[in-house]
DNA sequence: CACAGAATAT
DNA sequence: TATATTCTGT
């Protein structure tokens, strides 16, 4: 009898990390170097190998399966300002390519909503947050608008989602909100006197200049880029089995500028650089519960 | 002014 | 359609 090898495999599966698990906290801890593997796309690519100082690194952009072999190609369409004095660093104010919201991005946003409570729930709060780099306060804003579009249509019938068949567009839109589980308190409203506030991470996310959109990417977790950077081959995996854990970032690089003026929001203070995972908080029933926010495994 | 939120544009 | 950008009120 192989019973060894199943049981193995078991504990062995049980204590692979879920990709969220994986890399999941510390968007912003990509690395430059990281950023300019991704730059590499092909071997067989034409990339520039070294050029990182491009801010706008697009990487989230067509996705889709059946993208051609040839690929887009960018080539730095700065305009043939020959003469000019330097005027302003070309990085600055360029456009970034759109945010590809990804089911682990969309996590994280509805996680921070839910601990922030849909009341204070802001785009600029819910940024913090989620302490994804190179996110930007209109990026949440935007996916905030939708989000709030999707759960009013959701009050509105009874209790599913998928449910009240309607137009199939709306279903259609949904299927990311779906992804991820939306509290229930979220529906109806939350109550006034439930105030509890967790201890947040008091990091603060700052979008630098280098590696915004390619964190993006990372936290989102996308296939190409993952892939690359997923040496841990973990497939065991099912779709559905991931557990959660604390989703708190720790932010390795120090900064704070924010911190302004009054803050009439319960908002994490920014305070020290690390803060304790504030999750695993292991009941002697040896359950992993995590008490952070609702998990939301589907 | 900075921000949130809706409206509008791509 | 999804996301960005613009517009407006606070």
């Amino acid at each position: 009898m192989k019973e060894d090898e199943s049981n193995w495999f078991s504990k062995w599966e049980e204590e692979l990390p879920s990709p969220e698990e994986l890399m999941p906290l510390s968007q912003t801890l990509i690395t430059p170097d990281l950023a300019i593997a991704f730059d590499i796309r092909s071997p067989n690519g034409p990339q520039q190998p070294t050029h990182h100082q491009a801010p706008p690194p697009l990487i989230a952009a067509a996705q889709t399966p059946n993208s051609q072999p040839s690929s887009a190609e960018f080539d730095s369409s700065e305009l043939g300002c020959g003469g000019g004095a330097g005027s302003d660093e070309p990085a600055r104010t360029l456009k970034r390519p759109r945010l590809v919201w990804t089911p682990q991005l969309h996590k994280r946003f509805v996680d921070a909503v839910a601990h922030l409570g849909i009341k204070n729930a802001v785009p600029k709060t819910i940024m913090q947050l989620m302490s994804v780099d190179g996110l930007t306060r209109e990026n949440v804003a935007s996916h905030l608008q939708k989000y709030r579009l999707y759960l009013k249509r959701m009050q509105g019938l009874s209790g599913g989602p998928g449910g009240g068949g309607g137009s199939s567009g709306d279903a259609a839109t949904d299927h990311l909100f779906a992804s991820s589980p939306v509290p229930a308190h979220f529906l109806h409203s939350v109550r006034p006197n439930s105030n509890h506030f967790l201890p947040f991470v008091p990091v603060a996310a700052l979008q630098q200049q280098h590696h915004q959109q390619m964190a993006v990417a990372a936290a989102a977790g996308h296939p190409q880029l993952q892939s690359q950077y997923r040496h841990v081959g973990h497939f065991g995996s099912p779709p559905n089995g991931q557990y959660e854990h604390s989703f708190m970032a720790r932010q390795a690089q120090q900064q704070q500028p924010q911190q302004v003026h009054r803050m009439g929001t319960p908002v994490p203070n920014a305070v020290p650089s690390y803060v304790e995972d504030l999750e695993s908080a292991t009941t002697a029933s040896g359950r992993k519960v995590l008490t952070l926010f609702p998990t939301g495994d589907d």
